[in-house]
RNA sequence: GGUCCCAUCGUCUAGUCGGGCCUAGGACACCGGGUUUUCAACCCGGCAACAGGGGUUCGAAUCCCCUUGGGACUACCA
């Protein structure tokens, strides 16, 4: 059976790069009637963050990418946190120490560093020098007297390698290329490179989809598995994807945003920026000098305030400005891969239907925003009446929306109203103007200039208002007929007639169309909102 | 610097393994036009690429070499 794995380290959100190697991964076990472990690779006790490791839940959850095994589910391989596998994580090192596979190191940062240093004065690759004989008991006794650290490495064979992968082929490292590494740091924990050979051996993996990145530790990897007599599961090393900006697409790409931003506007004030989100002078001129980066909830607090639109990098970003879970799955499914017949809009199933390891790309992709909306407004439509809905109320529930006064039915119509809509931000917006008061409108500057004060507009509305007020029956068709009528009546394109409508009910040009936006309202609301533009505006 | 990976329209990509069907296809963006009560959507049309140089071959986007460019890694992070 395959079995696949999202290994995510709970340092923060789940980002587009971690989203796109976790659906690869689901897509394939979902394919091959497999499956999908999720597992936290929380070794790293000064990265980790406590809230993560569920935020990257959530986020997997909203995406629709569920687990057969892991953390909340269980299963018959965990625990799921490796936190929790020390135990077992100890008896593999032991196991290779014992067989003279891996010894004990006791330098200092300092130490390694010189190391380092000759190693780049020799233009070589950093390998450690390993001892002619491997220090013993006594000496981690007199290391730890000494308080130096103590840790294991792993003894590299010193053979050529020969990486194979579904992507690249067959790639050589040579020998000497891959130093002996750290199994164990100091903490008594293991390192990244020891514990995931450990559990995906252990939890049956069978194929590992995972960053470029990782091409280049995959000798060790392998070194390890036959050290400790695994197996060697399949893999494939995903081609990276890269931002507008240059390079990886990142989670730095928000903050970047907002300093340069900050740093390009002089009319910003740094000083009056002390205090949003909770962030101190100290820690903003430090982010500003562009020495820290704050935590990402202040990010967001400082950016809403000077109004600055951030770019979404992880996945809630992209819930927080109206995209559907059905538009990144199919958009980042298409970031390296590809259908074989020009396929580009699909469904989840016929994703999974056509989803083929073989047709990975092999080079980097850049994350194209403008053709993910293309694709949001593409699944907004294709999405069906029932699923977009429930989009839409998470979606007003995540932003704390005024609509989330509105039940079913209404924002039911707000959805159809604004078919064609590219984001759910979208709707959400033009839809807003219902939840004001009716004397609480705001007039659009731009939009009482080049609408109401333009012609015969005031005097148009005010016709408006008395023939609305004498209609007996009020429904959409009769609002429209009625409004057609008085276009023609005048002369006019029915523009000149809904527009200084439009701007009287919702305080600017951009609305539902203007017959379902006036029946929503009611004839009620709509004629006090007419009196109070008129009134408002008819002296100047 | 070292090691490894990659290279087709502005962007995502098909085609590359198994050379001819490629006067290089699709999508997004862009430009022009249409529809229209605003925004969006929608319809029609257009622009636009095999990084450069050498080979191999009857024939190369496709195979080989070099150059150039981009990327990843180079941690007691994963």
């Amino acid at each position: 059976m395959v079995v696949t794995r999202f290994a995510p380290s709970p340092t923060g959100y789940l980002h587009v790069g971690g989203a796109r190697t976790a659906l690869f991964n689901w897509l394939l076990a979902k394919k091959m009637g497999g499956k999908f472990i999720l597992r936290i690779e929380d070794t790293d006790t000064k990265r980790n963050t406590p809230t993560a490791a569920q935020q990257v839940m959530d986020d997997l959850q909203w995406l629709g990418l569920n687990w057969d095994e892991g953390p909340g589910i269980g299963g018959e391989n965990g625990p799921y946190l490796q936190s929790e596998r020390r135990d077992i994580y100890d008896k593999y090192i032991q196991q290779l120490l014992d067989e003279g596979k891996a010894y004990y190191c006791f330098e200092t940062p300092e130490e390694l560093a010189a190391i380092r240093d000759e190693a780049a004065k020799a233009k070589k690759a950093l390998v450690y020098p390993r001892p002619a004989t491997y220090p013993t008991l006594d000496d981690v006794e007199k290391a730890k007297s000494e308080g130096r650290p103590v840790v294991v490495r792993f003894a590299m064979p010193g053979t050529d390698v020969v990486i194979t992968d579904v992507v690249r082929g067959e790639v050589n490292v040579a020998a000497g290329e891959i130093g002996d590494f750290i199994v164990q740091k100091s903490d008594g924990f293991p390192t990244y490179h020891m514990a995931v050979v450990i559990d995906d051996e252990l939890m049956g993996v069978t194929h590992i989809i995972r960053g470029q990145e990782h091409l280049m530790n995959t000798p060790g990897h392998q070194a390890l598995q036959d050290a400790l007599g695994f197996r060697r599961p399949t893999y494939a090393h995903m081609s990276v994807t890269v931002s507008e900006s240059g390079g990886k697409l990142s989670k730095r790409e928000r903050p970047k945003a907002l300093k340069n931003f900050i740093k390009s506007r002089s009319e910003i004030n740094v000083d009056e920026l002390v205090g949003i989100g909770g962030i101190t002078a100290e820690q903003l001129e430090s982010f500003v000098k562009g020495k820290t980066i704050p935590d990402m909830p202040i990010i967001d607090a400082i950016a809403k305030h000077i109004g600055l639109k951030l770019p979404e990098i992880n996945i809630v970003d992209f819930f927080k400005s109206g995209y559907l879970p059905e538009t990144m799955i199919n958009f980042m499914g298409l970031l390296g891969w590809s259908t074989s017949d020009d396929r580009e809009i699909m469904q989840l199933a016929e994703q999974i239907e056509c989803f083929d390891l073989k047709r990975l790309a092999k080079s980097n992709s850049l994350f194209d925003r403008k053709k993910l909306l293309s694709f949001n407004t593409e699944h907004i439509r294709l999405v069906g009446e029932e699923k977009l809905l429930a989009n839409f109320k998470n979606y007003l529930q995540e932003i704390n929306s005024p609509l989330n006064a509105a039940d079913d039915e209404l924002l039911k119509r707000f959805l159809t109203a604004n078919a064609g809509a590219r984001t759910l931000a979208d709707v959400e917006v033009k839809c807003r103007f219902v939840f004001v008061e009716n004397d609480a409108i705001q007039y659009d500057e731009k939009a009482v200039k080049k609408v109401l004060m333009k012609g015969n507009a005031l005097e148009i509305l005010a016709e408006i208002r008395s023939r609305f007020a004498a209609m007996e029956e009020i429904t959409a068709e009769g609002i429209e007929k009625l409004l057609r009528d008085l276009a023609e009546e005048k002369e006019v394109g029915l523009g000149k007639v809904a527009q200084p409508l439009r701007v009287a009910i919702c305080g600017n040009t951009i609305s539902p169309p203007i017959f379902e936006s006036v029946d929503i309202i009611g004839m009620e609301s709509t004629l006090k909102r007419i009196d109070k533009t008129l009134e408002k505006f008819s002296e100047a």
